[in-house]
DNA sequence: AATATCGGCGC
DNA sequence: GCGCCGATATT
C-alpha cells in the first residue's frame, strides 16, 4: 500500500461510518496547487462545499462546528491558540445520524447456538407441531430497534426530512432509546405486522431477573 | 451525459 | 484570501 493510500485511509478515520474524505491538488492552471476538499457519503453522493453538506443533511445537525477543509471539528480553544496541534477528534457529532446504511434486518448468525426442537406430525414423536406456538413471533434482539437509528427519511432532493414529534404520553423504557427509537419502531411495526400496536404490556421489571432485565416497546 | 477539474465571483 | 459554485475540459 502506498502512501497516498495510506493518508486516505487516516483521513476516513474519525468520519461517520461510511463517510469519506478526499483531497485533491489542482495541477494546472492559475490556481495549480490550490487543494479542493470532497466528501462522499455512504451511498456514493459527493460534496464539495459545506453549503451543499447542510443541505444534505437538513435542519437537524449542526455543522457550524464542523470545518470543511480540515474534516475535523473546531475545538473551543482553538481561536485564541496558535498551536492547533492537539484538535479534538469528535467529527461524530456532526454527521452522526446520516452515518452506515445497515438494514434492520434479523443478524442471528448460526455460529450463535440456540436451542432447537425439531418437530414434525408423525405419529411416532412426542413433539408435534403446534399450531399456536409456531405463529408465535419469531424471537428479536433485545432493542432490535437501535439498528434503524442511522435511518432518516428523504425528500425528493434527498434533503433528509425532520422527525415528526411524538406524543409526550409514550414513553420509551429501554437503554438509549430516543424519541427518533420510539417513532421508527412504531414505523416499523405499522410496516411488518397487521396486529394492533401496543406498548408495554408486561411488569416493567421480569419476575425472572428482577433486578436486570427491563421491558422494551414491542 | 456524467464526472473531473479549473476559473473566478463575491463575501 | 478563500469558500463556493458555475464554466469548461475530460471520459
Amino acid at each position: 500500500m502506498d502512501v497516498l493510500e495510506k493518508r486516505k485511509i487516516q483521513d476516513c478515520l474519525g468520519l461517520p461510518t461510511g463517510w469519506k474524505r478526499e483531497e485533491v491538488i489542482r495541477k494546472s492552471g492559475l490556481s495549480a496547487g490550490k487543494t479542493d476538499i470532497y466528501y462522499f457519503s455512504p451511498c456514493g453522493r459527493k460534496f464539495r462545499s459545506k453549503p451543499q453538506l447542510a443541505r444534505f443533511l437538513g435542519d437537524s445537525f449542526d455543522l457550524s462546528a464542523f470545518d470543511f477543509r480540515s474534516g475535523k471539528q473546531l475545538s473551543v480553544g482553538a481561536r485564541k491558540s496558535k498551536r492547533l496541534k492537539n484538535i479534538q477528534y469528535d467529527y461524530s457529532r456532526g454527521l452522526k445520524q446520516d452515518a452506515s446504511l445497515v438494514l434492520p434486518i434479523r443478524q442471528t448468525a448460526s455460529i450463535f447456538k440456540q436451542p432447537v426442537t425439531l418437530k414434525t406430525n408423525h405419529a411416532q414423536n412426542r413433539i408435534k407441531a403446534d399450531p399456536k406456538q409456531d405463529a408465535k413471533d419469531v424471537p428479536k434482539q433485545l432493542f432490535w430497534e437501535k439498528r434503524l437509528s442511522n435511518l432518516t427519511a428523504s425528500d425528493s432532493v434527498e434533503r433528509v426530512l425532520k422527525a415528526f414529534d411524538i406524543p409526550d404520553n409514550l414513553l420509551a423504557t429501554g437503554p438509549g432509546l430516543t424519541d427518533e427509537n420510539i417513532l421508527q419502531s412504531i414505523s416499523s411495526s405499522l410496516h411488518l405486522s397487521n396486529h394492533p400496536i401496543t406498548g408495554q404490556t408486561s411488569s416493567k421489571v421480569s419476575h425472572l431477573f428482577p433486578s436486570k432485565r427491563r421491558g422494551t416497546m414491542k
